[in-house]
DNA sequence: ATATGTATGTAATACTATAACAGGTCAAGA
DNA sequence: TCTTGACCTGTTATAGTATTACATACATAT
């Protein structure tokens, strides 16, 4: 196999770009190498349910259902019954590692863990690809009009459903 | 009982205050008013259980789910199947009347109806309150993060969970 | 070894949403 | 007037999403 460096990989160098083309397994082995380093720091455990869901996220590079989790999960040996996924899913998210986007009911691997960041999601109606989107100017404006009301904001989830590139071209 | 004059209404006045004490049945009137004319407008009709719907969410002030608006309707001699309730916020929310709060998968009345607007939601996790903020500065903040991926978007949902001004001096 | 906190597996159930079809209402045009 | 067609409501049935509760197992530190 290729050795492949960081700065070529333009999915690493740029994760909000999901829709280009790059070495997905690039990424994927990225993320996950710093998943492991993120939850040893934090003296918690990436035991081989929860390791094994990141990696199945990874990979779809895609929302997935937490249904479709557990099938995959079920198929690899895993408990079958919903709080199996769930309850992998959940951690996964509380540590940063994946997202829920609410407009699917389902499940994304997030792309730059560790560095903090309240994402917001292009959700592609056509190709149902999800791009994470640099938020921080519209969290930013969030913020701003939240405090207006004297409101704080603790946590949020900003989605857009649209037309992605690819598919706006293929469209015309 | 006494007139109510719109400008003395902190409520209408400003509908991104839902926090804020005010004159709740003259801001629900105004809307019902409102969303009548709206709809005779655009050639579609506000019948009973779509009018009522809206009633009872303007009255509420706050998030209902789906099922808690089928009781209410079914209490009150209509149907009694899901598909009454979903109908129902359905058209609301095509029609700008209602807006869909995905977080808490619920529903909530449009406070300014016939403006074009694509809200942002702020929700008090103690008091369960929804109060829609103003969303231009995040919506645009959001469309060009958006066309950097030369990602188009059609529909937006933005929602912060946090806690309202009352709520944080009650805590306090 | 044992106690403690944490993780997993499973059963059962609750909650949310949609598909498909039947019957009713109403207005426009033959 | 009668009919047609569009739309609205009601109902049955089912699909999809998520949680509670409890039992077991595993890890770590005393």
């Amino acid at each position: 196999m290729a050795q492949m460096l960081h700065d070529d990989c333009p999915g690493c160098a740029a994760p909000d770009l999901a829709f280009a083309q790059h070495d997905h397994a690039h990424c994927a082995h990225d993320a996950l190498a710093r998943a492991e380093a993120l939850i040893a720091a934090r003296g918690l455990r990436l035991t081989p349910v929860r390791r094994r869901t990141l990696e199945i996220l990874l990979e779809a590079h895609r929302a997935m259902g937490a249904y479709d989790m557990l099938t995959r999960l079920a198929a690899e040996g895993f408990g079958n019954q919903p709080p199996v996924a769930y309850r992998a899913l959940d951690f996964l998210e509380e540590q940063g590692l994946a997202h829920r986007i609410r407009r699917l009911n389902a499940f994304t691997a997030c792309m730059h863990p560790g560095e903090a960041h309240a994402p917001a999601f292009l959700i592609c109606r056509a190709c149902d690809t999800v791009a994470e989107a640099p938020a921080t100017p519209v969290l930013a404006a969030l913020t701003k009009a939240a405090r207006h009301s004297g409101f704080v904001i603790e946590r949020s989830n900003i989605e857009a459903l649209g037309l992605c590139h690819t598919c706006q071209e293929a469209a015309a």
